[in-house]
DNA sequence: GTATGCTTTCGGC
DNA sequence: TTACGGCCGAAAGCATAC
């Protein structure tokens, strides 16, 4: 199953502060660039109704609830994450296998538990929900399904405080009216290439012959758009490791294509990936940067090394010269700049050889 | 040509 | 009419190996 919190920091302001729950309640993340230049995190229900939701503009949403009782608050990442520990840790208990996916949602493999009964599911599925409330005052949508790919795509038929069960014998009738983009791994441009091939539905998909898949999507690929399509998904529910990735964003105080505002700037972001690499002991291999220009698009630019590091100057060097590239490459000034590191090896040591090995053989 | 791994962009929350 | 964050993993694009 799969349970998903909803609108999940949204609904941790209301649970904090019980008398804004009947306005719109909208989560914001302020640039500091102006007194309100920033974009809406999430917002409840209420919001939602008049067209506010996640990444447009607080100005725009501010517009569209004109005249209507609203409360705009900053995020509290800090606050959200106890929250969430604090239920994560009440899912793991309910779970023979456990895995969070986010810090709003996890799969728990129950089949154990339930004896592999959807009857017996469903009543544990009330029984979290109940807990949750009680615990934490905080509603859920959970979906049922034999796999993870089922169950994923049920908790999204019906949400917010949802609880859709789909039996083995009902999958075939639940995928197959939903659009092909509902697959995790069809993205837009393959969305556009089965268009071409008249699939849009997942049951077009199902239908389609897997040879002609393959010869057109790849063998990995096709194969699994195949198998995802009849609903098959073997993957298990597993507990993860150590995040793959780690990055940091800044917006800058004005735009600017000056290299030293901007390397100033990349200094301190560093600092604070760092910082976060040494509290998880990793060494990292790929560095890359990430550059917002003034009209909004995103490049991107990363160099991965022959050996992985955890030094902070090392970082500080890579992301200078990926800048320096970065801006010969455009004409256009940075409106936000940010550095990312990932391809993590786990130490703290400067490593030699065999953890090259060990690293490699990771991947 | 296909598989694999690396780089860049996309998109959800 | 415009306006616009920060973070992550997934998807797409590309280079190289086989």
């Amino acid at each position: 199953m799969l349970v998903d919190l909803d609108y999940f920091f949204a609904q941790c302001e209301e649970m904090r502060n019980s008398s804004i729950k009947d306005k719109s309640v909208v989560v914001c993340v302020y640039s500091g660039r102006s007194e309100e230049s920033g974009a809406v995190s999430t917002a409840n229900y209420i919001a939602r109704e008049y067209g506010v939701k996640s990444g447009i503009p607080i100005y725009s949403a501010k517009k569209k609830l004109e005249d209507k009782d609203a409360v705009f608050l900053p995020v509290d990442h800090k606050f959200y994450s106890e929250i969430s520990k604090k239920i994560m840790t009440i899912l793991r208990s309910y779970a023979d296998r456990f895995q969070q996916a986010g810090i709003d949602e996890a799969y728990l493999d129950v089949s154990q538990k339930v004896k592999g009964n959807f009857e017996e599911a469903k009543e544990l599925a009330q029984k979290i929900k109940k807990e949750i409330k009680a615990q934490q005052k905080l509603t859920c949508s959970i979906g049922i399904g034999p796999n993870k790919l089922i169950a994923k795509i049920a908790a999204d038929v019906q949400k917010p405080d949802g609880l859709t069960i789909v039996k083995p014998e009902e999958v075939e009738s639940f995928l197959s009216p939903l659009p092909v983009k509902r697959l995790i791994g069809v993205g837009r441009k393959t969305v556009k290439k089965m268009e071409n091939l008249e699939i849009k539905t997942i049951g077009d998909l199902a239908k389609y012959d897997m040879q002609k898949l393959i010869t057109l999507f790849g063998k990995s690929m096709g194969a699994y758009f195949h198998n995802a399509a009849m609903g098959i998904d073997d993957n298990l529910v597993q507990e993860r490791g150590e995040a793959e990735s780690i990055s940091r964003i800044h917006t800058l105080h004005e735009n600017t294509r000056d290299l030293k505002v901007i390397l100033e700037e990349a200094d301190h972001l560093c600092e604070e990936v760092h910082e976060r690499l040494v509290k998880q002991s990793l060494s990292f291999k790929t560095i890359g940067i990430i550059m917002i220009t003034t009209d909004l698009n995103m490049r991107t630019r990363s160099k991965t090394l022959k050996s992985p590091t955890n030094d902070l100057e090392s970082l500080k060097k890579t992301v200078k010269e990926l800048f320096e590239k970065i801006i010969n490459e455009t004409e256009l000034e940075a409106r936000r700049v940010g550095v990312k590191v990932s391809n993590f090896v786990k130490g703290k040591r400067r490593q030699k050889q065999i953890t090259d090995f060990i690293g490699i053989a990771k991947n």
